[in-house]
DNA sequence: TGAATAGTGTCTTTCAGACAATATGCC
DNA sequence: GGCATATTGTCTGAAAGACACTATTCA
């Protein structure tokens, strides 16, 4: 950095702008029941108190922005070290009627297994939804979610997320069943397992599946 | 909104957290010289004076992102009217000297031949650089450019950005220079001619390409 | 042995990629 | 007629999709 540019920061004001605010929202998704579900918090609150939302909040003046997603999303759902993708960010004038609220969205999936849902202080309570049953939601919530929908499905087989919603150890069948209930249509069993295989992307283990009937191999992915 | 919401907000205070600022970059790129090129401007102040970025500015208070977006693209280049696609935010703390600031990218691709490129006052010059020549860059733009590089050879296909480099008329053959040129490798003629057509996005005109010798038919996006 | 789930192979269709000859207009 | 560019079709290999039967375990 120049002389003039140290020069030039001494005497830089960064109050001189009326600047708008910086959120994060987290889609969290998860599969329950064999359903497609989206976490979603009711505001504690104004604005729109009592209203559901996607969970998220104001990023840190010091604070990355993955970092700010990573713990809003630890603050409401107790799940680390999981992957997060940033989706788009969303900043029509008028979106929060506080002020001037720029919003950068993050998805995330997450094994139903381990999460202990916990409340917050600005919200009242939280839920799992199915995505065909979700209430109107706060602010722009509802775009964001159809965004995060569009993107989930185009990017199921384009990326690794699929994996973070099953276990460590997983069945075919079990990783078929993903696929079915986020894309919302049946698949070949034959096409699906050849398909999978062929994409190398997992490898069975010595483990079985014990249940009721013929045992199944389990897989983990290759990482 | 409720009657609480209406008394919460007349008592809120949106100055009371310290906030970054937000910015936007627009990637904006061309062909010219049968060569990809992208558009950048000398900074006339500091910090980072003299080095080359990526034209962009701050977000207006109560201005929408795009709008933001295609405010500054038209005042580096007096185009309107095009298309512009949001890539990426980027909001790493230390990324810009002077505070926080976060940026939202965008991409933008334009036909050369009706550009003219304004200087304006942070700005003591402005350039086309081919993408194998660019200069190092103020602040993160170096990787900012790179994620741009990326979305465009990546979605180059998928979306209908290419037609944005092209004049409203235009052969086949000049698509497939802009392919070749964005990608970066030569494509077979009657595969490139035979794709296109399947995907049925252009249709015929009757006008024809006149040159010094066979007439190529004219062909325009299929809105 | 019946119920339930796991696991497997072939054929067809479709799409991408390699490959070269003819057509047209201008000089 | 020569030159430069436009235009067109076939073959091959790979991948996706349709489709049904056998295998294994437990109750």
């Amino acid at each position: 950095m120049s002389e003039e540019d140290k020069e030039f920061l001494k005497k830089y004001d960064a109050e001189k702008f009326k600047r708008p605010s910086v959120t994060v929202d987290i889609l969290v998704f998860t599969i329950k029941d064999e359903k497609l579900k989206v976490l979603l918090i009711k505001r504690g609150t104004p604005p729109f108190k009592d209203k559901w939302a996607i969970p998220g909040g104001f990023v840190g003046f010091e604070e990355d922005l993955e970092e700010a997603a990573f713990r809003e999303l630890f603050e409401e759902t107790h799940v680390k070290g999981i992957k997060l993708e940033q989706l788009h960010t969303f900043g029509e004038p008028g979106r929060d009627p506080r002020t001037r609220v720029i919003t950068v969205a993050y998805i995330a999936l997450i094994s139903s297994e381990n999460i202990k849902l916990l409340s917050r202080a600005d919200a009242a309570d939280a839920g799992w939804f199915s995505i065909r049953e979700t209430p109107e939601l706060a602010f722009d919530h509802n775009k964001i979610l159809g965004f995060g929908l569009s993107w989930l499905r185009e990017n199921l087989e384009k990326t690794n997320i699929s994996f973070q919603l099953l276990p460590k150890y997983f069945t075919l069948t079990e990783l078929q069943n993903v696929y079915e209930t986020v894309l919302d249509k049946k698949l070949d069993k034959r096409n699906f397992r050849k398909r999978i295989l062929a994409l190398g992307i997992v490898e069975k283990t010595k483990m079985n599946k014990t249940g009721v009937h013929r045992p199944a191999k389990m897989f983990m992915f290759k990482n």
